[in-house]
DNA sequence: CTGAAAGCGCTAACAG
DNA sequence: CTGTTAGCGCTTTCAG
């Protein structure tokens, strides 16, 4: 109401009510037990003066701030979006907030996010991983802050995770190419060191032999990481008109696919006649985009939910180990017209 | 290094090397002037204990997070996607983190979030603002934290705040259409009350007046807002077949354009031919999506630097009185194919 | 050049 | 039922 330039604390409202700082403590948070003459008083002094504890002193004292921190690739985009709103609805039923941070690919930012995060500013955390953040990430659990990761995971290290199956949904998607009569299938992916990437890739590759395909290195295209949007496209539609015998290419990421969509609509290749395509990751172009882009559907929900529960179990049970708990959820190929049955 | 369950304080370092809190303090942070020798002692403890200053402390002493808190209506989606970029870039330039909250337009939910981030958490704010916010946002103004708005304002506060130009942008828009002989325009807007959507809609209006067509609230339609996608789809293909006449359609939000493609799609009308459609916000599926949707172009590098030039300057000097800063930045029409000319 | 000590705002024994 | 007090980890003035 007033403005106060500075907040007033729980000593002023002492002060304000003759009282004690205690019942003052008390009243707040419920505590103890207040006469309900005082109570009022203080709750009315509290309020009328916009009273709200200060979140560094009570997270000093109690070494709890109530909030979950989402460490995430890219803040933005639709797989990141759609998590989130369910992390934050499970968070908030079980009184926590959510932060986000983004790393954006970056070992330092990385870094520097989970240090800024650390040190009591947040209960939990749930983790975009990537390499080069093993020992921060085995910091925060060391110190005893629980981390579920999502949508990658530290193959040497015991920290809970929950993503799709990276592996099978891959192997699955290329095999029903194959089934469907592809031979020259190429696989379009970022040059970024990642494991999940890694396990979309070895899916591709083991799909391919085991549909009796030649595997091929020279159908496997990188796209150097960092490129901007306009070299990305130049660069896929290059690796494109060098390999006309393409019948189908599969883009390892949501990104990948939409940049790759644009690449095939700018060489004017219809889709599925000149050239069929699958995306790993569906969205909304995918869906809208004539004829349809099949794509790999990843289960966000459940993942997003399993993240969650696991992180909001832990923390209400510190006993609880949960190192052990690793989730790989099947992913759905939804078939739409850019790959002809 | 150790697995210390407990973090290291600052007092343990001085433990371990036989000085004082003052001293290893003061090497932390570089001040004073600490002999060489201890100087390196009390770093190598520091660092092979993997010493973090623990945030709460520091911020409950200094006042001080370091920290920006940017509340947004919602995480994911690509107008704030790529704000979040930039912001994050210049926050981190001038030694500030950035962490994220999002409000899914609902009242209390804001709220919660600014409770969550008040009191000494973040140092300052980003804040797309919303009606039922504003005694929250006065608040945090008052109590000496400064606050840029973007995305919207309040009509009523003398509170800084950068967004695009709404009401020329789709004044200029529908001009636009009007020059190229559409003569029955429809307006599709969320049913939700915020002044940049009012802005948009006087904008419709006052194009409409001025280009001497009728004006009909009938072509104006509002979709119920929290309806899911499914039911606004439906809703919308509702209104297009009530209003056969209907010649040329704005949506007046990325989300409802996207909703409205799909809705138009699914009628099986042509584009531009049986409608034309224009969208607020481009996106990726507008650019691509044959024959190309036409939109309004946010500004949104513009508007996030200088949403964040704004707040680190005053961040940067206390005396800056910004309240009187307010920016609105011209849109470009983006003409597309959906859209004859 | 280094240490003792106060205090940021709050919680929670412990006393009364 | 309410007040006194210690202390969370840190910064910083003031003494030495």
């Amino acid at each position: 109401m007033a403005d106060n330039k500075k907040k007033i604390s729980i000593k002023d409202i002492a002060k304000l009510t003759n009282t004690s700082i205690t019942t003052v403590s008390f009243v707040i948070n419920g505590k103890g037990r207040i006469s309900n003459e005082i109570k009022k008083k203080v709750l009315d002094v509290a309020t009328k003066n916009g009273y709200e504890p200060n979140r560094m002193a009570v997270g000093l004292r109690t070494g709890v701030s109530k909030v979950i921190g989402l460490i995430v690739e890219t803040i933005g985009g639709p797989f990141f979006g759609a998590m989130a709103k369910v992390i934050e609805e499970e968070a908030e039923k079980a009184g926590y907030g959510v932060i986000y941070c983004s790393t954006n690919n970056n070992v330092q930012t990385g870094k520097n996010v989970i240090k800024m995060l650390s040190n009591q500013l947040v209960d939990g955390y749930i983790v975009t991983p990537m390499k080069g953040l093993e020992s921060d990430i085995e910091n925060i659990v060391n110190n005893g802050k629980p981390v579920v990761l999502i949508d990658g995971y530290f193959p040497d290290l015991n920290i809970p995770h929950v993503l799709v199956d990276n592996y099978n949904s891959v192997f699955n998607a290329i095999k029903s190419l194959i089934t469907s009569g592809y031979k020259s299938i190429a696989y379009v992916t970022p040059d970024l060191d990642l494991v999940q990437l890694e396990e979309r890739i070895t899916g591709y590759r083991d799909a391919v032999k085991a549909g009796g395909l030649k595997e091929d290195n020279k159908l496997i295209f990188k796209v150097p990481f960092g490129s901007d949007k306009e070299n990305a496209i130049a660069s896929i539609k290059d690796f494109l008109k060098k390999n006309k015998k393409v019948e189908a290419v599969f883009f390892s990421t949501n990104y990948l696919g939409s940049m790759g969509l644009q690449a095939i609509n700018e060489l004017k290749l219809g889709i599925p006649d000149d050239i069929a395509m699958v995306s790993f990751d569906d969205n909304e172009l995918f869906e809208l985009y004539p004829p349809g882009i099949t794509a790999v559907k990843q289960p966000t929900y459940q993942i997003a939910k399993s993240a969650i529960d696991l992180l909001l179990s832990r923390l209400h049970d510190d006993k609880l180990d949960i190192s052990e708990i690793k989730m790989q959820i099947p992913a759905d190929l939804v078939v739409r017209g850019s790959t002809k049955n």
